[in-house]
DNA sequence: GTGGAATACGAAAACAGTTTTCAAAATCGA
DNA sequence: TCGATTTTGAAAACTGTTTTCGTATTCCAC
């Protein structure tokens, strides 16, 4: 089971994206902005659940005059759109994610190095089915977040160190 | 399978946890002020899923000087006892349980009259703690929650509306 | 292309939930 | 009861997010 995704971009899943959020724009009688452009191609080409400062930063790179309102309401438009899912791992702010290959996925959490894991398996969401099958419910969507910590230590303290590293740089 | 706790208070068990918050504080080094023993009595007699503020409107009833600060000074020690855990459901707020009979559950929440609805089944642990296992992780908690709406819809309505009545009331 | 209505932008203010501050009040061991 | 220590409540501060508002940009009709 491939617990983490393809760590490699997509140079032409990413234009795919671009365009469906072109496309998206236009049928709502939007319009296509020079930040919007930069704010999404950015991140489409960044990794894993990302935080708006998180991403705000890397778009400063390109645009440094563009502020967090206009990522927040990019941020929603994507969302919107059905290009990107909002989570939120109880740390009080919301990270932000590309549709995958994978169409759903749950989430390990590591409380020591702060990796989050993605894994999915068909038998838990069969039996989460069943669940709300007894209980006369109807599953529109769920969240699982397996929260603890790498067993393998030494992976974990190297990320450990990487993740407060950027932090500082 | 019980998807609702029992709505029955019992008042031995009520009593079992003030004494243990009173040992808790104790061994801190802390004080009893009427204030805590207000708010930990008022809580442990609510059902549920408690937000900050409701238990604050019920608290009032008893001492209507009590301010929002104490009650979350409150919660966090009840929390810190390990008497009380504090969930998030996505609607931006904190909510707090006491730790019922049943040691864990999960949750399905219907998005239609917001009702929160607990379940637990062991297949599920077990199957979790496979996957964890089979992916070097070691889980410490974890949280599963069912986005969704009740299947039997006058229930749900009815639901609705005595909210919504509870509300404005 | 140009004009102009509609939309978007950025900075700053507003907002909601939560936490902290501070001076006055309450607790509790000596 | 005294007095050091903790707690309280009101208000201010904080955090992440959303909204406001005046200016700038987009883009369709011409």
């Amino acid at each position: 089971m491939p617990v983490k995704p393809n760590k490699q971009i997509d140079e032409s899943l990413v234009k795919e994206k671009e365009a469906a959020f072109a496309e998206f724009i236009q049928r709502k009688g939007l319009k296509t902005t020079r930040q919007r452009n930069t704010i999404i191609a950015t991140f489409f080409r960044m990794h894993g659940h990302v935080s708006v400062e998180e991403l705000l930063n890397e778009v400063k790179k390109a645009n440094p005059r563009i502020g967090y309102a206009t990522v927040y309401r990019t941020l929603h438009l994507l969302v919107e759109s059905g290009l990107v899912e909002e989570r939120r791992f109880g740390d009080g702010l919301a990270r932000y994610e590309g549709h995958s290959d994978v169409e759903h996925h749950d989430h390990m959490i590591c409380l020591e190095c702060g990796e989050i894991f993605e894994f999915y398996n068909p038998r838990l969401e069969a039996l989460q089915e069943k669940l709300a099958e007894e209980n006369d419910f109807q599953i529109y969507r769920h969240r699982l977040e397996l929260y603890g910590a790498c067993k393998d230590k030494e992976a974990c303290a190297q990320r450990k160190r990487r993740k407060a590293d950027q932090a500082v740089g």
